[in-house]
DNA sequence: TCCTGTGAATTAGTTCACAGCG
DNA sequence: CGCTGTGAACTAATTCACAGGA
């Protein structure tokens, strides 16, 4: 688990291999071929196995991958062997969204803080949490030992958060605010931009060869 | 605006150009150099050149770009010179937030129709728009003249949803359902998986040097 | 025979570096 | 001079193609 440096785009189809493998998991199969997993992720069976080769090889020549066993080995290389404290930064619908997003939890990442600025919502519960004052930000990512904080801001004060969330100590950070943030070195930024990927849509219909 | 074929990735990157472009603009600057935008848009300037430069030469040596003249320039070339009509298909949280977000109608995505398949949720109203039943879809996709779909389900119905939505004549979809959509030839299809984005920060985490 | 694992070949994307215009 | 525009050089990512183990 300890190749130098392995591309974005690697680790993101392992993350889709591993849902798939699940899929076919709770199926009850119990092998898979690399064309079979290439199939359901929308690439090829070359580009499966070399994303797996760079971290050891986990296949039988003639009859594909174990299912349980590959899917063990891709939770451990995306780190997900255990649980993430994530604390969300905003309170707008979209942090609603996230709070209660299955997908989160069941990966083991639990939100264990939502802050927002508007004393309107602090202290209003969103089911199991109670909305706090983002003043309490370095408090709460202490108390909370948050490693994770998930940034759903206006642009505007986004770059002021993610400094006092360093300096309190979180080192990951997933951001929707659009701006391009800047953060020391071993801090690691992740941006998601919704308007981004309409924009694209865009792009290619206005590019459509007409017929 | 003919240029064969743009990476992705750089398509991408005008979007975020534009966004800087357009901040810069409300600050009254009437010109900026491919440094500054490259600085604000987390690239270097000879990315920002060169993204350009596959759709025409916009700036001036010596000088840099008119910012109005080229925020121009980016509207026309992603296609935002007009506005498009969305339906969303899901009436969940996640889907509540793309409604109301701001940024979409600002591009001008104009949300027209929701559908969920819940019979609780048929006939409430969201704002100006009254959620209506599945079964509908392909009369609502003509009604409003749909081009853009966003899928906001969950995994399981989201191929037989958007087979659907390609009969009535829809070509563009942004799928947030954590499956690979199979479309035919000339059906754009973007994925936002907000799960992976999170893998690959605790990929991160979990590989970090440990100091 | 079937399907993996992987170097080699290819293709795509980024960065360099500088000529040339304002 | 300053900063763009762009071929050329380089680096990264994907695909090919086949040797070899189950």
């Amino acid at each position: 688990m300890l190749p130098r440096k392995i591309a974005d785009s690697t680790v993101r189809r392992l993350a889709i291999y591993l849902r798939f493998l699940e899929e076919f998991e709770d199926q009850g199969r119990d092998t898979v071929s690399s064309e079979a997993l290439a199939h359901r992720a929308g690439t090829t069976s070359a580009q499966v196995r070399k994303d797996l080769s760079f971290f050891g090889s986990f296949g039988k020549r003639g009859l594909g991958y174990d299912v349980h066993a590959l899917g063990i080995r891709l939770r451990e290389i995306l780190g997900l062997g255990r649980r993430y404290r994530v604390l969300i930064v905003g309170a707008g619908r979209l942090a609603g969204a996230l709070v209660q997003y299955a997908g989160f939890s069941a990966r083991g990442f639990e939100v264990v803080a939502v802050v927002d600025r508007d004393p309107d919502k602090i202290g209003t519960a969103w089911g199991e949490i109670v909305i706090e004052g983002v003043a309490q930000l370095e408090e709460i990512v202490v108390r909370e030992q948050v490693e994770i904080a998930i940034l759903v801001t206006p642009a505007d004060p986004a770059q002021g958060l993610v400094d006092r969330l360093v300096q309190a100590g979180v080192t990951a950070v997933l951001n929707f605010a659009p701006v391009q943030l800047h953060v020391p070195e071993g801090v690691d930024v992740k941006n998601v931009n919704l308007a981004v990927e309409l924009e694209t849509l865009s792009y290619a219909l206005a590019h459509r060869v007409h017929a």
